[in-house]
RNA sequence: CGCGGAGUAGAGCAGUUCGGUAGCUCGUCGGGCUCAUAACCCGAAGGUCGUUGGUUCAAAUCCAGCCUCCGCAACCA
C-alpha cells in the first residue's frame, strides 16, 4: 500500500542577519510535526529555506563590499549549520537564488500576466531618496523617513500589479467556509475584518528600484517583488513549472504552511489568490503561530534581548531546548521566554520527572538483579491502572498532535511519566526485594516500569532527537520493531529479560540561583555591547557649524510647570501648562514615558519660546521643553540649577 | 470609536467554540518513602475568574459598556 503523503513548510527566512530563537521556534515546531508524521507512517516532505532577494540584502552586501550572492551564501551556510545543530530533519532546503526557483518564478509571473491578472501601471508611494526605500504613510515618523529622519517625497514608479481585488470574494468564501484553512481561529477574524471585508487593493508585484532579484522575463527593467518571488517557493521547490515536476504532482497541495502571525496575511490572502489565478489547488492549512516574548516585550536588537539559539543549545543541550520551546507556550499564542522558566522546566520536567525515572529504574534493576531482569514476572495489584494510563496517554497524545497542540501533547505524555513514578512508589520495590517470596512481583514491577519508559521514549521522538536512543541504549532495546509507533499500542512487547547498561545522567539538574546570576551577567555584557554599538552612529551625527547670530535666533527662557496632564489617546505626550514670567503657555511634550504629570508640576524647565505653535493630537503646543536624550532614547529634563524666577533668559 | 490578542491562587498558564462542582505546573506548608539526579509519592492552604450592568433556574464562559496591558497597521518567526 502506498504511504499517505504529508507536506509541511516553514517560512523561508530572510538572511539579512543571524537567525534568533524565534526562527528556531517555528522550525522546531515544523520539525516535530514532520517527525511525528513520519513515525505515523506518512511519506513526509518537509521544506524550509531562505528568501534571498531584495533591496535590503543588496544594500547590506554593498556596504560590506561583496556581491549579494556572496553575502547570502555566507549567511545561508550559518543557517544550515544552525539547523544541523538543532537536528532539523528537512527534506529540502530551498533558496530563492536556486536555478529552478528562478526559472519557476519567471514562468509563474508570465502565466499570471498571460491570464490578465497582472497589468502594468504605476506605483505611487512615499519615497526616501537617500534610503532608496518606499514607505507607507503609517510607517513614517512625524511625516519623515523612519530610517534616516529626512523628508520623503511622493514619487511614481512604473510597476506591475496583481489583481488581488479580483479574488476578494473567493477568499472571503474560502476562509468563512473552511474553518480549518486558517488556524488558530482568531486569525480568521483578523484577516476578515482587517483586510478582506474592507476591500483588497491590487498588489504591486514588481520593482525597478533595485536589481537584486528575479527579472521579469518580458520586461527586464523590472524585478519580481517579494510576493511572487518568496511565496512561490512552496511550489517551485517541488519542481513546479519544470519538466521534472514529479515531486509537485506527488506532494502538492501542502498540508500545512506553518508561519509566524505577522505573515499570516500573505499566506492566507495573497498566496491563495495567486494559486487561484494559476488554477492550482490551495494549501490545506495555514497555521499562524505566536511569538516568543522576551521579558514581557518583543525581541529586538535595540533592546539587546535577542536570544541566540546556538548558545542555548550549547549550554543546556538540544533536547532540553527543543522540549522547552514546544512545551512552555500554547502553540498559536504568544508566550514568554525567560531563563527562569527554561531552567525550571529542565529541572522539574526533565531532570526530576523523566531523567530521574530512567535513572532510578536502571538503578534498581542493577541493584536488585545484578543488571539482568529474570523472567519470573508476576502481576502486582497496581499494574492495570498503569497499563490503562499508558493506553489513554497514547490516544490523547495522538488527538492533540493532530491539531498541532504540541504543548498539550507533552503535557499528556508527562501524565504517563508521573503515573510511572507513582507506580514505583505504589509497588515499593525496595520492600519487595527483601522478601524471597516476592521476587516475582519485584521483577514484574520493574518490567512494567521499563515497558512504560519504552512507550514514553517513542512518544518523545518528535520532540527530542537524542534522548530516546540514549534510553534504548540503557535498556538494550535494539529491535526496531520495539521503537515503532504501533508498538506502543500493545503493552508488554519489551523482552521479559532486560539487560541494562547504566548510562550518563540524561538531564543534570541545574542550580537555578547560580545559573540565573551567571546569565544575568552575560546578558548585561551583551546589552552594554549593543548599546555601545547603537551609540556609535549617534555620536557620529554631525552638526553644521553655526554663528552666534544663528544661535541668537533661538529664544530660550526658563519656565515653571504649573499644571500637567496626560493627553488623551497618546502614550507619549504630556500637556503642560508652563509659566514663563508673566506669560502662561500650553506646551506639549513627548515625555509621558519618563515623567508623570504629578512629577512635572513645580519643575523648573528650559523652554524654546519662539518656536512656532504646532498642533498635536488636537491640542496646540506653543514652545518646546528641553530634554537630554541618551542613546537609548531615555529623556531627562534640563532644569535651572538655582531656580531663578521663571521667564529668565537662557544663554 | 482602525484591527487583533490578553486580564483566572504568590508566579506562569489551561478552561471560554457548545453556559452546569474553577483546573494544571512551579512555589509555600504538612506528611510519606529511601530505589533515584536533595529526587519521587500523598495531602493542605491559597481565587468575589479586570470592572459595571444585562440575558438565564444557572455565567470565567453568552450580550453591552468601561478600565488596564501587549501586538499589528502592507514582509521582524
Amino acid at each position: 500500500m502506498e504511504k499517505e503523503k504529508f507536506y509541511i513548510t516553514t517560512p523561508i527566512y530572510y538572511p539579512s542577519d543571524k537567525l534568533h530563537i524565534g526562527h528556531s521556534y517555528c522550525t522546531v515546531a515544523a520539525d516535530a510535526m514532520a517527525r511525528y508524521k513520519r513515525l505515523r507512517g506518512y511519506d513526509v516532505m518537509f521544506l524550509t529555506g531562505t528568501d534571498e532577494h531584495g533591496q535590503k540584502i543588496e544594500r547590506i552586501a554593498t556596504s560590506q563590499g561583496v556581491t549579494p550572492k556572496e553575502y547570502v551564501d555566507k549567511v545561508v551556510d550559518g543557517i544550515k549549520e544552525l539547523w544541523t545543530a538543532m537536528d532539523i530533519s528537512y527534506n529540502k532546503f530551498i533558496r530563492t537564488t536556486d536555478e529552478e526557483h528562478v526559472e519557476g518564478v519567471k514562468k509563474i509571473f508570465k502565466k499570471l500576466y498571460d491570464k490578465g491578472d497582472i497589468y502594468k501601471s504605476s506605483y505611487e508611494g512615499l519615497y526616501c531618496t537617500p534610503c532608496e526605500t518606499f514607505f507607507t504613510e503609517h510607517q513614517l515618523v512625524d511625516g519623515k523617513c523612519p530610517d534616516c529622519g529626512r523628508e520623503v517625497e511622493k514619487i511614481k514608479e512604473e510597476s506591475y500589479f496583481f489583481k488581488l481585488s479580483k479574488y476578494q470574494d473567493r477568499l472571503i468564501e474560502l476562509i468563512e467556509n473552511n474553518p480549518g484553512f486558517l488556524e488558530p481561529r482568531s486569525r480568521q477574524t483578523e484577516m476578515l475584518s482587517n483586510f478582506l471585508r474592507p476591500g483588497l487593493e491590487d498588489l504591486c508585484v514588481s520593482r525597478t528600484s533595485f536589481k537584486w532579484g528575479i527579472p521579469v522575463d518580458f520586461d527586464p527593467g523590472h524585478i519580481v517583488y517579494v510576493w511572487v518571488d518568496a511565496l512561490s517557493n512552496y511550489i517551485t521547490a517541488l519542481g513546479y513549472g519544470t519538466d521534472h515536476d514529479q515531486l509537485y504532482k506527488k506532494y502538492w497541495p501542502a498540508d500545512i504552511h506553518l508561519v509566524g502571525k505577522e505573515i499570516v496575511r500573505f499566506h492566507s490572502i495573497i498566496w491563495p489568490a495567486m494559486l487561484m489565478s494559476l488554477e492550482e489547488p490551495l494549501p490545506k492549512q495555514i497555521f499562524g503561530h505566536g511569538w516568543l516574548i522576551i521579558d514581557g516585550g518583543k525581541m529586538s536588537k535595540s533592546k539587546g534581548n535577542v536570544v541566540d539559539p546556538k548558545v542555548l543549545v550549547e549550554k543546556y543541550g538540544l533536547d532540553a531546548i527543543r522540549y522547552f520551546l514546544l512545551r512552555e507556550v500554547a502553540f498559536g499564542q504568544d508566550g514568554n521566554f525567560t531563563n527562569e522558566a527554561l531552567i525550571q522546566r529542565i529541572n522539574a520536567d526533565l531532570a526530576n520527572d523523566l531523567g530521574n525515572l530512567v535513572s532510578r529504574t536502571v538503578g534498581m534493576i542493577d541493584k536488585y538483579f545484578g543488571g539482568i531482569l529474570p523472567c519470573l514476572q508476576k502481576e502486582t495489584a497496581f499494574d492495570s491502572d498503569l497499563i490503562k494510563t499508558a493506553s489513554t496517554t497514547v490516544e490523547n497524545f495522538q488527538n492533540v498532535m493532530d491539531k498541532m497542540l504540541f504543548s498539550d501533547a507533552l503535557s499528556e505524555l508527562w501524565v504517563l511519566i508521573r503515573r510511572t513514578n507513582k507506580y514505583i512508589d505504589e509497588t515499593q520495590p525496595w520492600i519487595l526485594c527483601k522478601d524471597e517470596n516476592k521476587q516475582g512481583e519485584l521483577a514484574g514491577a520493574l518490567y512494567n516500569v521499563a515497558e512504560s519508559i519504552r512507550i514514553i521514549s517513542i512518544m518523545l521522538q518528535p520532540f527530542m532527537t537524542k534522548t530516546p536512543s540514549l534510553i534504548w541504549k540503557q535498556f538494550n532495546i535494539e529491535d526496531e520493531k520495539l521503537t515503532e509507533w504501533d508498538s506502543i499500542k500493545t503493552w508488554g512487547l519489551l523482552s521479559k529479560n532486560i539487560a541494562i547498561t547504566k548510562g550518563e545522567t540524561l538531564f543534570p539538574r541545574i542550580d537555578m540561583k547560580k545559573e540565573l546570576e551567571m546569565l544575568e551577567e552575560a546578558q548585561k555584557a551583551a546589552q552594554a555591547q549593543s548599546v555601545a554599538n547603537q551609540a556609535k552612529p549617534q555620536e557620529e551625527e554631525t552638526f553644521e557649524e553655526i554663528t552666534i547670530d544663528d544661535f541668537s535666533k533661538i529664544q530660550l527662557v526658563t519656565g515653571e510647570v504649573i499644571a500637567s496632564e496626560n493627553v488623551k489617546g497618546s502614550k507619549k505626550l504630556l500637556k503642560n501648562t508652563v509659566k514663563l514670567g508673566e506669560e502662561t503657555r500650553t506646551i506639549l511634550s513627548g515625555i509621558a514615558k519618563f515623567y508623570t504629570p504629578e512629577e512635572m508640576v513645580g519643575k523648573k524647565v528650559v523652554v524654546v519660546a519662539n518656536l512656532a505653535p504646532r498642533k498635536m493630537m488636537g491640542e496646540v503646543s506653543h514652545g518646546m521643553i528641553l530634554c537630554a536624550e541618551d542613546s537609548r532614547g531615555n529623556l531627562s529634563l534640563v532644569t535651572d540649577d538655582k531656580e531663578f524666577p521663571s521667564g529668565a533668559g537662557v544663554r
